[in-house]
DNA sequence: CTGAAAGCGCTAACAT
DNA sequence: ATGTTAGCGCTTTCAG
């Protein structure tokens, strides 16, 4: 500790020269309530905030005492812990700052969530919802912060990514090529990447998409669907809100939809269905009108189809929304299916894959929490399963051809 | 900076003793992937990372210019600054630390959201989850971080807001006496309250619950309703899942809560019920079960009843289900409301108060962050309207009298 | 346009 | 149980 600056004063850390940027500090002036409702000044005007250095001094103790005061009650007598915590109310010292605490301790106590989707649609899409719910559990348990980067998707900024102050990276499902990933993965912290997309090196929580599609593939074969329309969310970081052709869907940056849209045409072709023939058609927001809105062009385009299947459930509420509006009944004159299984899905009865969204989330955090020093890149995959819920029934033409003559 | 180690040598900062904690760091064999999917080595073993001393002792110029290559390009040369950036990739370093910058530069570039509710709950609360899109969205915009700061209502677990760097808190809805709230006001930082509690000096945002709860106690009456019972939400921080007394109404240390049930009271007595045998069911789970269970309760205690005014939405979808399994039709059979407008409510045309919960969230960011150096605190009234659905009708008995002979 | 000096506020290792 | 020492990694005046 340097000596003090005067003679006959005590060396309070108070003597030092004000900067200029001090001026018009909101310290001068700041009131706060306590618990009990009283109002307490936070700081005497024209004085700077007590630090733990300055109510060392103050108290005549170290900096470690009062340190300690704070972080290791048991390495101290509880009068002198006492003596230190009232010196601390009465100067208005709030307590270590957490940001030099971290910057020492080198531990920032948060995990940082990296959502590239635009956030209205995320936070309107339940299953992101319970994925987040998932991870901010986990992180409450762990008495961790949950730091959510804002990511424009529009807006290219990194900084946010190179300003967060946090001990991990949870992604969530991105993109390929998405320049948040790659700036995320130049941080010198540990990262998890949920759903996509999939890289080398780098831990992953997710599940098989291509076989639960598949799964719902079969049972829609096996109810008797041949003429199927599906509606998929966006494929490629550009808006296309339109057919998607097969070579766009077989180059998706998203391998999620990519993975579910491979596993439809590998079932239906191996049906006899020309894939080339069944219309994909993408949309860019994750929404309940895009769901809808692509239905109807589907069935504008063939109103032979007895089925669509939908790569998640809010786009599938839309195609019910859709089928309702054209007085189609569900499922007998059309079939509707989606994917993830959300709440809102179950309770209208939505035929659907089930994933175990929230676990996700918890993975994720679980996964960061226990880096293990050496050991090599950890894949969670978690089951889905399928709801046959009341949105699926064989095609009309089918059943026709079942009970006819 | 300190002189050289040793005299033939250049000190690039890495002479220094490795402490002990370091051994086992994870950076001794850390790999990444940089935005071309090619495997970069983040830093060599037995070496600690670059710092941004390091790399401008390494590169012979000084830490200014270093820092300068990535926080004021226009402060030197391009092509030194390319040099900078260039040496950083060759070494592995990835940016100036966050923390290090937040301590010196003192902003956290990020907000803390304190949410007292059980987090399950919080994000199955579309009200909720709304409430911090428009909050995200607000961070979002303004390039700002959003830490979730975990907050465990049965633990009382002060450590996480005193840990959290961040340049305000929004505080979410919590009771009077939270011991959370309290840590948070005790920190230097400003502070935005949304819906509850009220706190002198102390920035608000919330909406007029007595009032808009009126408009709907007047709809029902108008209808006809006399005989109703209510469910609500959680009056205290203690569980009572059962009827409310009186005198737990009027002293909730919920005030939302609490104007909610003194407004319904006020105007339901105006016309002559006494409200002291009406059947107010609280819930401490806020749930679609709950609202489902209190309605349950009040249905069991009084079968004559007309209408089950809850005070949120959630538990007004709970009364529906109930209703449902009863056999009793909405609203001709019994009339339901609730609170929030959320959009599932909306779907199934709920009779409820709308109140503008994204915007509440946006108006909490701008107000943390438009600090005025000295105004006096602030307390935003956002507007609510009534949206009349489909669920409430007038009661069969009132039917009788004014068609009946 | 570049550099030297001066901390931001704290904790951890090592004495005493 | 308490103090001493030594930075954590960075930005920012203020001089050149």
């Amino acid at each position: 500790m340097r000596a003090p600056t005067g003679a006959g004063r005590p060396a309070t850390g108070h003597a030092r020269k004000i900067p200029a940027s001090w001026r018009g500090s909101p310290w001068l002036h700041q009131l706060v309530l306590n618990r009990y409702g009283h109002f307490m000044v936070r700081s005497i005007s024209s004085r700077r905030p007590a630090t733990l250095a300055s109510l060392a001094a103050e108290l005549g103790v170290s900096r470690t005492t009062v340190s300690n005061a704070y972080n290791r009650p048991d390495q101290l007598s509880p009068e002198l812990r006492q003596r230190v915590l009232e010196a601390a109310r009465r100067v208005g010292y709030p307590g270590p700052d957490p940001v030099a605490r971290s910057l020492r301790t080198r531990k920032a106590g948060a995990l940082g969530l990296l959502l590239t989707e635009n956030l209205s649609y995320a936070f309107r899409d339940p299953a992101a919802v319970s994925f987040l719910e998932g991870l901010a559990l986990s992180c409450e348990a762990a008495g961790q912060g949950l730091l959510l980067v804002p990511a424009n998707p529009e807006r290219e900024d990194l900084a946010a990514v190179h300003r967060a102050g946090v001990d991990g990276f949870v992604v969530y499902s991105v993109p390929d090529d998405d320049p948040h990933l790659a700036a995320v993965l130049e941080r010198p912290v540990p990262t998890v990447v949920c759903d996509q997309p999939s890289l080398p090196g780098v831990d992953t929580v997710g599940i098989d998409d291509g076989s639960a599609m598949t799964g719902m593939a079969d049972h829609l074969i096996g109810l008797g669907h041949r003429r199927v329309g599906v509606v998929c969310m966006r494929l490629g970081r550009d808006r296309n809100d339109a057919i998607a052709s097969l070579d766009r869907q077989r180059s998706a940056h998203f391998h999620v939809q990519r993975a579910r849209l491979v596993a439809l045409a590998a079932a239906f072709e191996a049906v006899g269905v020309p894939w080339a023939q069944v219309p994909v058609v993408e949309r860019f927001d994750h929404s309940v009108e895009s769901g809808a809105s692509a239905t109807a062009r589907i069935l504008d385009l063939d109103p032979e189809i007895t089925a669509v299947v939908c790569t998640s459930d809010i786009l599938a509420l839309g195609a019910l929304e859709e089928a309702r509006r054209r007085g189609l009944r569900v499922p007998q004159d059309l079939t509707v299916t989606g994917f993830d299984g959300i709440a809102e899905a179950e309770r209208v009865g939505l035929t659907t894959v089930v994933q175990p969204v929230r676990d996700k989330g918890a993975e994720a955090g679980r996964l960061l929490r226990e880096q293990p020093d050496h050991g090599r890149p950890r894949k969670i995959v978690l089951p889905t399963s399928l709801r046959t819920g009341s949105t699926a029934a064989p095609p009309r033409n089918s059943q026709e051809r079942w009970f006819g003559p």
